[in-house]
DNA sequence: ATGAAAATGCGAATTATTCTCAATTATATT
DNA sequence: AATATAATTGAGAATAATTCGCATTTTCAT
């Protein structure tokens, strides 16, 4: 039962490099979704050698074998976060942009149960829900009244 | 209880322009998911002088006063469709890239409540699944089965 | 009809991501 | 441990979607 991420890399016959390795303990240690360049920030300050272009190749490589799931959020870019955690849902705010997990157990059946009556074979799921975070909801009532 | 659209565009202070007329015909017209490039071209067929930066920055203005949405579909460009349809969840086939749209108003009835108890504030929503169409299952199924 | 402000067309610029290719590295084999 | 081979990397060029800059045109209130 140990590091069962680097068994994956290698079973589907990828070499374990360091920076992959590298990259991927980033990504496991991260509480945040993060984006190509704050990933590659992150990975130079232990690798100062390490190239943008390998972190895109390597988020390909881990998404491609199911160690990471890329995320919209309605922007021009990717977020990757690995998919050990369990199913959850995103809402950003429109405001501030922070990023909130959200999870109901109910709402997935119910999803995969609606693929099931329409013959859909289900891979993933992605619900983003966008509005405002509580910070934003009470700074924008206080201003408006007056 | 006429062409709202139009409307809108004026009340918002937006020039009626003839390319955000055409554009705004085009999408509500259109029963696909059209991306940008794609609504250029069929507008073009109406009006050659069309540019595609006028399409992007109509795509930009229709979005900013509530008339479309843009869709990621998991692709590196957006797809867009009018409002008024109503609310749905897009299934994409990761074989033959069809999609489907979905329905539920339980789904949305228990995303709205879940948003309530977290003191989220919606605005909007976008539910996105990946897999395999029913057509898509076949071939595969037929394949395998040698 | 006139004028001011907004919008357009066109090409250049920007940004995220991918590609090319010579040099390096991981792994299997000796 | 040394070698061979194929995969991977770093660096920068290339690409693709989208945005910008600006001169010209259009909308719309007067
Ligand atoms: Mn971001
Ligand atoms: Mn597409
Ligand atoms: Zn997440
Ligand atoms: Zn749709």
């Amino acid at each position: 039962m140990k590091s069962s991420a680097h068994e994956t890399i290698k079973s589907k016959g990828y070499k374990l490099t360091h920076q992959r390795q590298l990259i991927l303990s980033i990504l496991e240690g991260s509480q945040t979704h993060l984006d190509a360049e704050a990933l590659f920030l992150l990975a130079k300050r232990r690798d100062p050698k390490i190239s943008l272009a390998t972190v895109y190749r390597s988020l390909s490589t881990f998404k491609k074998i199911g160690l990471i799931q890329e995320q919209g959020f309605g922007e021009d870019h990717g977020h990757f976060e690995t998919v050990s955690n369990k199913p959850h849902f995103h809402f950003t705010c429109s405001q501030c942009g922070q990023v909130t997990e959200l999870r109901s157990k109910k709402i997935i059946r119910l999803i995969k149960e609606l693929c099931q009556e329409e013959d859909l074979k289900m891979e993933s799921m992605d619900l983003l829900i966008q509005g405002l975070c509580p910070v934003c909801q009470e700074k924008k009532s206080t201003s408006t009244t007056s």
